[in-house]
DNA sequence: CCAGCGAAGATTGTGTGCAACTTAAGATCG
DNA sequence: CGATCTTAAGTTGCACACAATCTTCGCTGG
């Protein structure tokens, strides 16, 4: 069997991710533990290491609590991102074989059909593949000291469920630039590469950050 | 009395910072609790957070180590660096008081006075001070998500006790670069800091990657 | 002599009990 | 009636004991 206190991160990640506890729930130890099925010394560490990553907060002697997040460290995150992510793109290219092309072009090209609007639109299913198209890129670069930088902040777009709060047009760009950024990818140009990134994100950010001031005065 | 496991965290952080335990070296849990006077709960959070900084690497069921770097992986943690801290540096600059730049002024010339070479020169004493500089800046900033991406990253090159392996030449620009960041800060120039931060973190990737050769060749 | 195997020792992973702290409700006093 | 103190319930922090895993050393066989 595989260690406990791996499977508590893991299912933590998905449960929180999933969004079976919103932003700011608490996250009792010992009602975890019987939910996860292992004792608590395991999800404390499960609940230190999701600390690491960005998901939890915690409180001394007060317990954790599911992050939540306010517009200005959201924006700050995207600025984060903004500053990495096409320079890891960029590392990509070179390293980039035909078959990571192939790949990435099957998930652009997935993500595609799964967003255009119709009967077959899922937004929900475009979130794990996004996950695997950005994680895909990332370990590309194959550049531990930002991957481990940039992966507290990939969490928080995704803790906001975003798809659901894209428009139709900005929706239409994110995919666009997917299949974009595969083409700079396969045509061996870093520069492109990395600016279609830098656009990609900045596009994000302007979706959440408009959803999050939304939802921020709406309540 | 304060949290054990908050104590053990700062102690064995200095304790690696300090050079007790050379990178590489195996940190056994009951070890650490004796020398630090808890039990192993609270050594094996600290060692948890302290995995999370990248100062210790933990293999399941196999111990934790202290962190050790490769050149490549040397070189990555300053590319990191190249990207954030400028970013970092420009947004403290129209945040500075008056006071800061006092406080960062002091820094910067009790740095260069115990950097000069002669019968005052101290190497040691540089260390402390040039966190101290480099921390006021990243909280002037106040940029959490980009601190904390910084975090990693930042202890890497302390860990190998960097300025020692500084040649003269060298160490006189990482000082004046101290100096001049101040004067663009006073002057409110987030551009000219920021220059000068990636000349400072270029200089001194040059100077940790020839000592992170020539050791690795001298072995 | 070397390779492979096996058992003992040592170390990490997990469960559980108790102490310390936080928090919220109720009682007491102004 | 409101504010503050008290108290009790619940939760986290820590220590310790046991189980699982890894490592090392010795042994056997080729």
């Amino acid at each position: 069997m595989t260690r406990a206190s791996e499977r508590a991160v893991g299912a933590l990640r998905e449960l929180i991710l999933h969004g079976d506890f919103p932003a700011g729930a608490r996250l009792g130890e010992v009602e975890l533990a019987e939910r996860l099925g292992v004792s608590r010394t395991p999800v404390r560490e499960a609940l230190a290491r999701l600390s690491a990553e960005g998901l939890v907060e915690i409180a001394p002697n007060r317990g954790a609590r599911v992050t939540s997040w306010t517009v200005g460290e959201l924006e700050a995150v995207f600025e984060l991102r903004a500053a990495l992510e096409p320079r890891l793109t960029a590392l990509a290219v070179p390293r980039a074989a035909t078959a990571d092309g192939d790949a990435l072009d099957d998930l652009a090209e997935r993500m595609v059909r799964v967003g255009r609007p119709g009967p077959d639109q899922d937004l929900d299913a475009l979130v794990p593949l996004n996950r695997e198209f950005h994680g895909r890129l990332v370990a590309l670069a194959d550049h531990p000291a930002m991957a481990t930088a940039l992966a507290g902040a990939v969490h928080a777009p995704i803790v906001l469920r975003n798809f659901h709060t894209y428009d139709p047009a900005s929706l239409r760009r994110s995919l666009a630039h997917h299949v974009e950024i595969v083409a700079a990818l396969r045509a061996g140009d870093p520069t492109w590469a990395a600016a279609v990134m830098t656009a990609h994100i900045h596009n994000a950010r302007a979706v959440m950050v408009r959803a999050a001031r939304h939802a921020q005065e709406g309540a």
